[in-house]
DNA sequence: CGCGTACTTGAGCCGTTTCAAGTACGGTGG
DNA sequence: CCACCGTACTTGAAACGGCTCAAGTACGCG
């Protein structure tokens, strides 16, 4: 994916009434407005951290542009990858309403354009405007079934084949990428270990293997799944 | 834990003001009224299913009295608990709220007393008072750190120990068990298993050596952490 | 050209799962 | 009261699968 320059990112209107079903996704202009009067526009290299697990809660961080990962870390320095989010989705929701530690660290995959607001601003929006709130409740919602989406994936395939078979089939899902259309994986191995709970080796191990089976077929970031039916039996098995 | 008998069960004050940390906590007479108004109490017996995942939700349930186990379960009928709910929980919101098919299922562990609510009567509700709509979101909150943890959990552990000690220690907290006294665990070994992510002779073993190593001590469903210390070093390697 | 990062592949080990056999306990019906 | 049955627990032995360690390759970038 293109990283997208500095002009394109403020030219491109800041919250159009028909976006993505995101955070702001529907959203009246008067709502919109009073968001934007509480936060502010920062951009992000690749590879920042937008907030840690354990801090306390700075604000909340609307993706505009750019994807980011959320990952948890063990003592030893053990990593999952809960999720990766995308534009529309707002960061650091459920820590800062609360106001407990941030329950994950969120980093950025690719140069990002988000908007933070601070904690006790938006907090009292969200108290005041009912609409926000009902924003905050689907991306709640969104995010809480991600999770368990992801306790499935953890604790359900044993296997590595079905882990990877349904990542895969997963990714593809998400970028609606229809068949014979490679699809790009912005993450390393490790990082495709780290989201779906297996070693770095194994990872590409069976990578190769569903090559070698011409499930897939791979070029540098690039993705194309070769035969889906067959990829899908193994998320089945 | 003694199972309250109906007598109990109707003489309880329906919501007091000063319950535990659940959906209705500190919630002012007015909502408390108008969800009552919308709800009605239903008495279930053990081992009853509130709902099912994938099945369009019906409505929500708040937990009164009593415990449910909520699970995900596999094509191949392997099942994960999420969690175990307590009194004062909502069930069921996140799907409701959305209108999206249950992620999970819920169970009764014990006879429980819950109060139902239909989804069209509750989201009615919740868009007009803004203050049940904060309510939603705590919870919401609530649903969703505990997914993190069972992520953490699942995926950061790798060792049977670690997963177990894990678990019995998670336990005692939560019921505020003081050293030395046992507590009640209302799980077989095989919910065990499937809470953690091991198969149930493992749970078994591992429960076993603990036992041997004068880590805990059993009596039925009973537990005594006899060597907390040596349970938390486990955690941690 | 040289370095760092990511990927690849092999070999052996280790722990959990699986299979199997058996025990303990509580409830039911004779 | 006891025999019977179902459910849960226990324990052993073997197999499997992924992890770890190790060596080496490919690629992009200064």
């Amino acid at each position: 994916m293109p990283v997208p320059d500095s002009f394109e990112l403020h030219q491109k209107p800041l919250f159009g009434p028909c976006r993505e079903p995101g955070f702001l996704g529907d959203i009246s202009p008067r709502a919109l407005k009073s968001f934007e009067a509480i936060s502010q526009v920062c951009l992000y290299p690749a590879a920042a951290v937008l907030f840690a697990e354990t801090q306390t809660p700075r604000g909340v961080y609307l993706l505009d542009s750019g994807r980011a990962k959320m990952t948890m870390t063990s003592a030893e320095g053990k990593a999952v990858i809960l999720r990766i989010t995308g534009p529309g989705e707002m960061l650091g929701l459920g820590a800062a309403i609360t106001e407990k530690p941030y329950e994950i660290t969120a980093e950025t995959l690719e140069p990002c354009r988000v908007r933070f607001a601070k904690t006790v601003d938006f907090c009292c929006l969200v108290r005041k405007d009912p609409e926000l709130s009902l924003k905050v409740i689907e991306q709640l919602s969104r995010e809480y079934f991600a999770a368990c989406k992801q306790v499935r994936t953890l604790a359900l395939s044993r296997r590595a084949t079905e882990k990877v078979a349904r990542f895969l089939l997963d990714w593809a899902a998400r970028g609606r990428v229809a068949n014979q259309i490679p699809m790009t994986l912005p993450l390393t191995h490790e990082e495709i270990a780290q989201a779906v709970g297996l070693s770095r080796e194994t990872v590409t191990r069976t990578l190769s293997a569903f090559r070698h089976r011409k499930l897939i077929a791979m070029a540098g970031p690039d993705i194309l799944i070769c035969n889906r039916p067959a990829l899908e039996t193994l998320t089945a098995a």
